[in-house]
Formats: C-alpha cells, sequence, structure tokens
RNA sequence: GCGGAUGUAGUUUAAUGGUAGAACCUCAGCCUUCCAAGCUGACUACGUGGGUUCGAUUCCCAUCAUCCGCUCCA
C-alpha cells in the first residue's frame, strides 16, 4: 500500500459520512469539524469502550458529568487563566514569533522571568537591553500581543465585566471541584478514581492535521486519586492500563511508544509525565498524556475556595489531601488514530479498494442486511433489518449487485453482511459473511443476534 | 499570527477572456441468485465578495478555507 497520507484519511471521511468539514456551506470555520452518521457511531463506541474499561469494570470509580462553564474562580486558581496567556512578540526581521517571557528569561539566564509584568514592561526591558531576536539576531519587534487560549464568554445577557466566564479548558478541573461530593457520597475510598468525557475549549495558536489539533475537542479524563507516597507506583499502573486498553481497541503496537517527559518540559503541576504517542500520517503524536499531578489541583482548590478537600483515612486516621495520577486521552485524537490504524487500500488485480479494518466493537454498524435479490427478497430482509436493529447499528442495501454491496460493507468496517436468499424464505437460514476472514456460515435468524453478541463486548 | 502553495461535481481531474468535458461514486430502470458485471438514463462543480472588461471560472485585489513550514501547545 501507497504511504498513508492526512489527506486520503480526510477524503475517506468524507466520502463515507464519518467527518464533515464544519459549517462546509457557509465557506467553513477554520478548524471545525462535524462529525457524520458513521463518525458519531464510531465515537461513541469508542467513548463507550473508554467508560467500560476506567468506569465500569474499574472497582473503584465513579463517572461524572460536570459543567462546561464553571465559576471563572476556578480558572484563575488552577492557573490557567495566567499560564494560558502567552506574551508573544514577532520579529519584523526575520518573521518568527517568540514568547517575550521567555526571552527575557533567556537573555538574563533564568535571573528575570519576566513573571508578573505588564506588556509595556516587558516591551521596555526587551528594548532597554537589547535583546536580540534568536534567530536572526535583530533587535526589532512589533508589540506584545496577548493570546489567552481559554474561550470568553458572558454569562446573562448585560455584558458587564462581572459575567465574563470561561468555556472550560479541560474537563479535568470539574472533577477537583467535586472531588468532596464524589467521595462523600459514595462512601468512596482511597484510591479510587473519577472520570468523564466531555467537550474542552482551548483558543489553540496553531491548530490542525485534521482533528488532531482542535480548538473544540471532546476528553476523556480520569483523575485517580491515591495516599501521596504512592503515586509513582500509581502512574506506573496507569500506563500499562492506557496502553492495554489502545492495544484492545486493535491499534497495532508498532505504532504505539511511550515518551517521559524530560524534567525541563513538565507542565508546572506535574512530578512526571508519560505520553502514549501515536504514528500518525504525519509522524508521532501525542495521544495519551499519563501525568502525576501531586496534590497541585487539590491544594489550590483548597486554598481557593476556602474548603477543606482532605482525605481521612478510615485506617490509620491520616489527614492528607490525595496525589493525583490523571491518564486523559483526546476522544477526537483517539479516533484519527483507530481510522488511521484501521484503513487499508488493499491490492487487488487490477484495483484497489479501501478496507476498514476496525475492531468489530469499534464498527459503527455491525450487520448489513442484503437481500440477494431486490425483486424476491427484499420483504424478507427488511424483517430481518426490523428484528436485528433492535439490537444493534444494522444498515440494508439493496443497491447493486451483492459483491459490490459487500465493498461497500468492507469500506466502512462493517463486520458481519448477512445474505437473504432462497432459503431463508424456504427454511428460515440466512448466510453471514465475516469481513475478516470471509468465511460465509450459514445460520438460523434467531441464531445471529447471539453470534454477533458474542462476538462484540458491550 | 507570519511565510509559501492551493481552491472546477461527493472524489480524481480536463479545457477556456464568450459561463465547462470526463472517469469513478450516487440514484432510477432493465438485467443479474453470493464478492467492483453490463446496458439505458438522471443528478451534481468553477470557495466567497469586489475590480478590470462589452463579457471572467480564466486577469487583478480582498476574504474564507485547506495543505506545508515557523511560532505555539495542559
Amino acid at each position: 500500500m501507497e504511504k498513508l497520507t492526512m489527506e486520503k484519511i480526510v477524503n475517506y471521511c468524507k466520502q463515507y459520512g464519518f467527518i464533515f468539514q464544519g459549517s462546509e456551506i457557509y465557506g467553513g470555520l477554520a478548524n471545525s469539524w462535524d462529525y457524520g452518521p458513521l463518525g458519531r457511531e464510531l465515537k461513541e463506541n469508542i467513548k463507550r469502550a473508554w467508560w467500560k474499561k476506567f468506569i465500569q469494570e474499574e472497582r473503584n470509580s465513579y463517572g461524572l458529568d460536570a459543567a462546561i462553564i464553571m465559576n471563572p474562580e476556578v480558572w484563575v486558581a488552577s492557573g490557567h487563566v495566567t499560564s494560558f496567556t502567552d506574551p508573544l512578540i514577532d520579529c519584523k526581521g526575520c518573521k518568527s514569533r517568540h514568547r517575550a517571557d521567555k526571552l527575557i528569561e533567556d537573555f538574563t539566564e533564568g535571573k528575570e522571568t519576566g513573571d508578573g509584568w505588564d506588556n509595556a514592561k516587558l516591551e521596555s526591558f526587551i528594548k532597554d537591553n537589547n535583546i536580540v531576536c534568536p534567530k536572526c539576531g535583530k533587535n526589532d519587534f512589533t508589540g506584545i500581543r496577548q493570546f489567552n487560549l481559554l474561550f470568553e464568554t458572558q454569562m446573562g445577557v448585560t455584558e458587564d465585566k462581572s459575567s465574563k466566564v470561561y468555556l472550560r479548558g479541560e474537563t479535568a478541573q470539574g472533577i477537583f471541584v467535586n472531588f468532596n461530593n464524589v467521595q462523600r457520597s459514595q462512601r468512596a475510598k482511597i484510591p479510587f478514581g473519577i472520570g468523564q468525557i466531555g467537550k474542552a475549549f482551548r483558543n489553540e495558536i496553531t491548530p490542525g492535521n485534521f482533528i488532531f489539533r482542535t480548538r473544540e475537542f471532546e476528553q476523556m479524563e480520569y483523575e485517580f486519586f491515591c495516599r501521596p507516597d504512592t503515586d509513582l507506583e500509581w502512574h506506573k499502573y496507569w500506563k500499562q492500563k492506557c496502553l492495554d486498553f489502545l492495544k484492545e481497541l486493535g491499534l497495532k503496537e508498532e505504532n504505539l511508544r511511550y515518551r517521559d517527559h524530560n524534567p525541563e518540559e513538565l507542565a508546572f503541576y506535574s512530578k512526571a509525565t508519560t505520553d502514549i504517542e501515536y504514528l500518525y500520517p504525519m509522524g508521532w503524536g501525542e495521544l495519551w498524556g499519563i501525568a502525576d499531578r501531586t496534590d497541585y489541583d487539590l491544594s489550590v482548590h483548597q486554598k481557593s475556595s476556602k474548603t477543606d478537600i482532605k482525605y481521612l483515612d478510615p485506617e490509620t486516621n491520616e489527614k492528607y489531601v490525595p496525589y493525583v495520577i490523571e491518564p486523559s486521552v483526546g476522544v477526537d485524537r483517539l479516533l484519527l488514530a483507530v481510522l488511521c490504524d484501521a484503513y487499508k487500500e488493499e491490492q487487488l488485480e487490477n484495483d484497489t479498494r479501501e478496507v476498514l479494518q476496525i475492531a468489530p466493537n469499534l464498527a459503527p454498524y455491525k450487520v448489513c442486511v442484503l437481500p440477494l435479490a431486490k425483486k424476491y427478497h427484499s420483504d424478507k430482509a427488511n424483517d430481518v433489518y426490523n428484528e436485528l436493529s433492535k439490537h444493534f447499528m444494522t444498515s440494508y442495501d439493496e443497491s447493486g449487485s451483492i459483491g459490490k454491496r459487500y465493498r461497500r460493507c468492507d469500506a466502512i468496517g462493517t463486520p458481519w453482511c448477512l445474505t437473504v436468499d432462497n432459503d431463508t424464505l424456504e427454511n428460515g437460514t440466512v448466510t453471514l459473511r465475516d469481513r475478516d476472514t470471509m468465511e460465509q456460515i450459514t445460520l438460523r435468524l434467531e441464531e445471529v443476534v447471539d453470534y454477533i453478541e458474542e462476538r462484540i463486548k458491550f
């Protein structure tokens, strides 16, 4: 097969109804994408698989669905309001862009960090000290522009300052602020985890690579709370668990790797972070970040909200702020990885065809009902469809030759094609054709549901 | 946000200062009883807005979007 390009994936997604460009008939909106009928199913299946693995099957795990708009104090406390706001400056000479505070920090070798300075002070410091562009060596910069990565909006109908709120930049904060609520109401004992799936918003400066980085995206975040001296072993535990999960989804091992963050690139809240990266068409990209956030988040919220967020260990009577391990994954990124991994161009004698070799439990449709001959078998096939669709996403296709319809199913990864023929009319048996093995087996109609259900793990 | 490239049906593309042709896909009909058949027919495009011009899809400008690079990236 030729090298897989992002362009191919984008076209494929559009062609079959996985993902469309957002607001397309109005010329689109930068970097926004809409999930079509198949994309929605795939996304839902991915989320369901995650939920099952991380919430349902995990003994001490609890689900949550917190609000997107939270009290703005949350984002001040979490550090997003300041840390998401970078003072950016452009070099007029070579058009490169830099962070003003970083230029100062590098120039003074860490003696001055520019922390807490306003833009005028940053600008004049750069000018007075003749700090030059690291790229072209000139001191000729534009003014500072602030990029706040948090989306702002206002609550209520008046646009006064007091009503300014943010769309959440991550779902995690909804978990932290509900730590006490969940712990108490569920009588949860440490160690335990809280997970949620939901949209988050960031004004990324450079989005791109299809749905890899978008300004509106969906996260599956999990916060695992543990005793402070146990964080490293739990970090290890979740690293493994996440990788196992990806393999269960069918991602190939050779396309996955761990990458530990160097101490200098660690976010300020984190003691250790390991990424699981996937080999996307554009190269290795972060898929899953597994961070040891220590007690940073709960501590800052405890302080800012003046609320006690501590756990009283019932056995030792110790009272402490728990440490947090955060394995968080982006739904859209994971979906992209699943598609890239499953997409194949199959070389036939004088033709190529597209095949989606996706795990049956992720496939948008589980089975497609095909009347062998439209004229004779459609009525019966319709009955079969009505029955099967009570159990799982079922599609139906009576247009074109049977071979063509098999192909259409293969192209979207439908694992089973069910053919209704004369035997069905006579003795109630159907032919089930397996996408991967190409085997055809004959089943009695009433066996079909069990057969398929056994092979999809929800 | 900067630099470069690009923008013709769903997709891939052709041609042209006088409003566009194809292939695949899709749909309908005929045919067809298990792996892209065939035949007939149908639908569908010059990203958007200005300007130049008698006339623009074609030239110019702006804008929007996409791709590559930079910058950035909880």
